[in-house]
RNA sequence: GGCCCCGUAGCUCAGUGGAUUAGAGCAGCAGCCUUCUAAGCUGUUGGUCGCAGGUUCGAGUCCUGCCGGGGUCGCCA
């Protein structure tokens, strides 16, 4: 619906931002807020060094506090060397004069309550409109890079329902940074290398004596016995016809690996591309271990950690409790995580000879702060979370403690049906896949529902509720609010004419006289409009993006509720037949609802339809 | 046993980075409503924020210890 809006530039850069529509209300009144002490400052109150970065304005719990809150004189008090209250009481004698300011009072220990005058949320409505598919977008990311790698699952087979909720997560996440100025590369990382794939490689041999016409019988265990790898085998006999067969392993080998990953790898492109997930690069394992003509990059890497005596030869001491069946006491090539804040040192090389693991991964990081990331997120699944600690000490290491890395945990995702338990049989290869859930529910409720709970907290996904028409379902209640204001809209014909654009109608809806809108609950839904732009960036730099949908969710409920409110009280519809100024300016609230939602679902990447039948 | 996450109303969960009197939905209770699209609405009951200390003018939020649930614990990724 927003491909026809034009780019409405954001002004706070600019001065004079009363005859500007307000894009960020609260950063607004913060700016005043500063100017403010400036004047302090000026007249010797405040000492021009004081600390001012944890002035805050946030909306008070109790709205009978006023419209935003400032903590402005209690972080200052000490700087000034006066009580709280007696500095708030300075403060607010500047901000009375504030042209935005209706009221000002001092409260509590020394918050000082603002009141804002009608004209404010008037003007954060025109901006939640005439901004269109950019409101709430901000410039906070600075343009700074910032790599987000997720889903990253092993290129063994289809990705389940395991990694939907990494792979939504990372995602959105990805957007939400975007959208606030972080120039943001989306990053998956192959597991090519090691005895998975190897695995998977002798496997896929299987089904390529199969396709051959062979009786393979059961398949052994220890090998996937998925039927997924069965066009694996049919490729490689078509390719190579009864060719392989008379090689030993060690030559076969890497042609069928490189053939089954690049399979799986397609598969789970097409799998992610069903959730409408994209990666802009797809970093391999096996390219930073120096196959023939590339440098041994995770050889690189320990040697350089080794000549900074982060890495050392020595043994550690058997685990405690859990007794570890075939421990052998014997040294070994070791990261001085304990250096870094782990709570034990960590091998980088297997009894075998190769590199573990986590050698390949400290290398990947080290390419990634090559690359010029300062700012890394990872989203791993709950079973790595005893990882992170010593992930967090090799990105330290690596960027002598330059670089950021944001470790997210992703909890388990507990599939039901009408409340019960989903049975996943634990033989191996009969699990539910990504593809089986998106293909039952559709897309917008999975992704909408797995960022519907913060990441750290498990969650419940069932698979009917997910697809109910009630309130009770989060999905349909946020997208039925935008089909419903743009029902509103369609109803609205017979009383005033908008243009169809959505361009052109939001600058006349901006025109509107919002005056009008004075009932207590329009007043509180324009306020919760002028919210959104901070809760996007709180939710981007907290990366939160569960934020958004809740607040997407208040916001519905708030919108429905007006509606269902006009039922009862025709005065308080948004279209009243003979009156169509009123009916303008509560048109132009709708907008401003209808715009948010879009934006803010756009952001989770949900559809916003236009109707529900 | 070590480490990580979680513990907030009967249930499912938020809680704006320490702030004014702790919130929502569902369930319960009392009224009302039958549609500008199919979500009913308003009011109301209900909480020692797991427990005990500590830091602070101020703690659901930070620190320590304990209790309960989950995850994880060289040479899998």
């Amino acid at each position: 619906m927003h491909a026809s809006l034009t780019r409405h530039r954001n002004c706070v850069s600019r001065r004079g931002a009363m005859t500007q529509p307000i894009t960020n209300i609260f950063a607004t009144v913060l700016e005043r807020v500063h100017a403010a002490g400036h004047t302090l400052i000026a007249s010797g109150v405040l000492p021009a060094a004081a600390d001012r970065s944890r002035v805050v304005v946030e909306p008070p719990r109790d709205p009978s506090h006023g419209d935003m809150a400032t903590n402005a004189a209690m972080v200052l008090a000490k700087d000034a060397g006066r009580k709280p209250r007696e500095l708030a009481e300075l403060l607010a004698g500047e901000l009375r004069g504030d042209p935005l300011v209706a009221k000002v009072d001092v409260a509590g220990p020394g918050f000082i309550n603002l009141t804002l005058k009608p004209e404010a949320w008037a003007s954060a409505l025109v901006s939640a409109i005439l901004s269109g598919p950019d409101y709430g977008r901000s410039h906070i990311g600075s343009g700074q890079s910032v790599n987000v790698e997720y889903v990253s699952a092993n290129p063994t087979g289809p990705l389940h329902v395991g990694h939907t909720r990494g792979a939504v997560f990372g995602d959105a996440l990805a957007n939400l940074l975007a959208f606030t100025g972080f120039a943001v590369t989306r990053e998956y990382y192959i597991n090519d290398a090691g005895a998975q794939v190897e695995v998977l490689a002798r496997s896929a041999f299987l089904r390529y004596r199969e396709a051959l016409g062979e009786d393979i019988g059961p398949i052994p265990e220890g090998l996937y016995p998925g039927d997924y790898l069965k066009p694996v085998g049919e490729a490689l006999a078509a390719e190579f016809a009864r060719g392989l067969l008379d090689m030993p392993e060690p030559q076969w080998l890497p042609i069928v690996r490189g053939k089954a990953v690049a399979m799986m790898m397609e598969a789970i492109r097409a799998d992610l591309a069903a959730l409408n997930i994209k990666h802009d690069v797809f970093f391999s394992e096996r390219s930073l271990l120096g196959d023939g003509t590339q440098s041994d990059q995770v050889g690189q890497t320990i040697a350089e950690l080794r000549r900074e005596g982060h890495v050392y030869e020595g043994r550690l001491p058997p685990p405690k409790g859990a007794p570890v069946e075939d421990w052998e006491d014997r040294e070994q090539t070791l990261f001085r995580a304990t250096e870094f804040g782990d709570d034990i040192d960590r091998p980088l090389k297997k009894s075998d000879g190769g590199y573990t693991y986590f050698a390949s991964d400290i290398a990947y990081h080290k390419s990634k702060f090559d690359r010029g990331f300062r700012d890394m997120i990872d989203v791993w699944g709950a079973d790595h979370g005893g990882y992170v600690k010593r992930m967090n000490a090799a990105v330290k290491a690596i960027s002598d403690g330059k670089a950021a890395l944001d470790v997210k945990i992703i909890q388990l995702v507990r599939l039901l049906r009408a409340g019960e338990p989903v049975k996943m049989s634990k033989r191996a290869g009969d699990f539910i896949t990504l593809r089986d859930v998106v293909d039952e529910v559709g897309r917008d409720p999975v992704r909408f529902m797995m960022l519907y709970r913060k990441n750290d907290a498990s969650l419940d996904f069932d698979l009917a509720k997910v697809i109910e028409q009630s309130r009770d379902n989060p999905v349909f209640y946020v997208q039925y609010g935008h089909a419903r204001g743009h029902s509103v809209f369609r109803n609205a014909r017979e009383v005033v004419q908008l243009p169809d654009d959505w361009s052109q109608r939001a600058r006349r809806l901006s025109d509107a006289e919002l005056a009008r809108l004075d009932d207590a609950a329009e007043l509180a839904l324009m306020r919760k409009l002028a919210q959104f732009p901070r809760v996007v960036e709180a939710a981007a730099l907290s990366h939160e993006p569960h934020r958004i949908a809740f607040f997407l969710y208040e916001l519905a409920s708030d919108f429905h509720a007006q509606w269902t409110r006009g039922n009862n009280s025709p005065h308080l519809r948004f279209i009243i037949q003979d009156d169509p100024n009123i009916t303008l300016a509560r048109l132009a609230l709708v907008a401003g609802v209808v715009n948010v939602l879009a934006v803010g679902l756009s952001l989770l990447g949900v559809d916003a339809p236009l109707e529900m039948r």
